[in-house]
DNA sequence: TATTGTTATACTCTATAACTATA
DNA sequence: TATAGTTATAGAGTATAACAATA
């Protein structure tokens, strides 16, 4: 029979090496369980569709949001405007999204997916939260359901700079 | 009276997009509540110490593992064999760690921090926790304990290829 | 043969500066 | 003057391949 090597609550996940006082570091545990969420998202969506982290958060946030800006965007992922303008760029060359020209404000551009993105990312999004829930099926429905609304909190700390 | 524009609960931090199905993505959110804490980290150790991320990281889990190996460092971290031969390189070239090789394994080598070393990571990480806690002070004692314990049980995944 | 650690190198990703066209 | 978006380019970070030394 397989024993489980039996884990110190805490030790890291992988190299088995303690760390008691950055075990409460949330910055250390975020990346930690990043490297679990990042497996899972290559195998369901980022390897099968070729499509990097960015590019899927992209693609998503426009098609919850027909017409809005590369601003927002680049707001949204903390991502600067040079970078935004060249993963569109990319994704616009492979046909999943497009930019027309705003007539209000001729500065400005409206994002929007074609068919091909939106079924995409309607596909892509369906494998990864199958994929995550069975990943992290350990965890109860629950569990999952705080877990992402206290990150969401985390999460709106950002605007304010100094708390 | 500086009225809070209200935000919907399923609305990205910045950028006021909308996010309904990407809300239940694990990965998304925890890339979102990264942005928060990378702001913190960096503002209270990243920039007056001069410290990457993983440069932080690998100090502590040498000060709480010593004579730990550079291989179990790159599994913990997730991070290539020859980077962590490079950031390695890189915090024994300002005196914070120190290599020694193996008696029993003449390959593999003992990884010690200085004690300048040891001084700087254990600064860093009061100033971090410090940092965390009064930046996330929205969030109560007990969530942030709850939120530590739901990531590192979401990290432990890891191991696992497949299932 | 497998593992630890290293070197060399290419690739990806990100950040900064400078520019345009609008507002 | 400020903002939306772009171009050009440098820098940081990461991955792969090939190697030496040891097990």
């Amino acid at each position: 029979m397989p024993q489980k090597k039996p884990t110190r609550p805490d030790a890291t996940p992988a190299g088995r090496l303690v760390e008691a006082r950055l075990h409460h570091v949330m910055g250390y545990q975020l990346a930690q369980a990043t490297i679990a969420t990042t497996l899972v998202y290559m195998r369901e969506v980022g390897d099968p569709f070729e499509l990097r982290p960015v590019e899927y958060t992209i693609l998503s946030l426009i098609n919850e949001n027909p017409d809005g800006s590369a601003a927002q965007l680049a707001q949204a992922l903390s991502v600067t405007a040079p970078n935004i303008t060249m993963w569109i760029d990319k994704l616009e060359g492979r046909g999943l999204v497009q930019r027309t020209r705003s007539e209000t404000d001729k500065r400005a551009q409206h994002l929007r997916l074609t068919d091909k993105g939106a079924t995409l990312v309607t596909q892509a999004t369906e494998k990864l939260l199958l994929g995550e829930r069975e990943a992290f099926a350990h965890l109860s429905e629950g569990e999952r359901t705080i877990l992402i609304e206290l990150l969401h909190k985390v999460a709106l700390t950002r605007p304010a700079r100094k708390g």
